[in-house]
DNA sequence: GTCGGTGCAAAGCTTTTGCATCTGC
DNA sequence: GCAGATGCAAAAGCTTTGCACCGAC
């Protein structure tokens, strides 16, 4: 198991049919409330924190309490189904795309996903500096709008 | 500015007495509270959260109100004075050393800190899929323990 | 029918804010 | 002396927990 609660050579789960499916495949069932935000994660682009799709969800009449959005997002993101990430004032959840990698825009909070290979030379160096075998990583990138 | 609140060609922080002087620079007054987390940074190697800064200092009799912890954490974060980073629960605070990679071990709650460099051409391709200027990176590796 | 899922209510934490007091320079 | 720093008290948020009820399969 990686971060993402999945292994490496696990199929990712690329789409909201590819993450209602997993889930059954998990044993979780397809409440009302767990299509409501895996349909929100699959329509939005960027990653959104808890509170964040707690409100969206209300806000567009898909009634979900907040105990189900973290008790949900918890389960879903240990389950390898969305991604979490971790930033100032929190966790951020969002689809997965085959991307981990993000790029950070600094002149607005546009978070792009991005698909980056290191070297292996690279993490061969790093495993023979820390004596840990790596089995996954993601590259945080910094940029800003070119003027 | 990048996210550390550093440029990459403004001479790194790498000591106690580097961020000492750095927060003189900035014309931030070296109150003993200030001292006394800065101290604790550079003595500790993990990485903390505000609240565990709080508490390990007052358990050491070094009296700090928590309000001038945050405040304090803020400030020399957005200077460049100490690092921040994000992980599941919140915030975590260390000092800077010249590394801002990390090797996260996933048997442990262990992070390393690391050195790493990309290939330029890997940092250009990726400025050219989104159109950024890239200013800063850096990678997070999740490794376990080989047994 | 069963067991996982839901969501109210409440508790528990962490973080922020207002503001009077203090102190480094 | 004064602007920056401190820290109490209180508010504001966010997240978790207990538990009775609900509903997907």
């Amino acid at each position: 198991m990686n971060p993402h609660g999945q292994t490496l050579n696990e199929k990712p789960v690329q789409s909201l049919d590819d993450a209602l499916e997993r889930c059954q495949q998990l044993g979780m069932r397809l409440s009302r409330q767990r299509r409501f935000i895996l349909e929100l994660l699959w329509q939005e682009q960027e990653h959104l924190s808890a509170r964040e799709i707690y409100n969206r969800l209300n806000q567009r009449g898909k009634d979900v309490g907040h105990t189900s959005v973290y008790q949900n997002l918890e389960a879903l993101s240990q389950n390898g189904v969305i991604e979490c990430i971790e930033r100032s004032g929190g966790r951020l959840y969002g689809n997965i795309s085959d991307s981990h990698s993000h790029v950070n825009c600094l002149d607005s909070d546009q978070i792009l996903d991005i698909q980056v290979e290191l070297p292996a030379a690279l993490i061969e160096e790093v495993e023979r500096k820390t004596g840990l075998k790596i089995t996954d990583y993601r590259v945080e990138f910094y940029g800003c709008r070119v003027t």
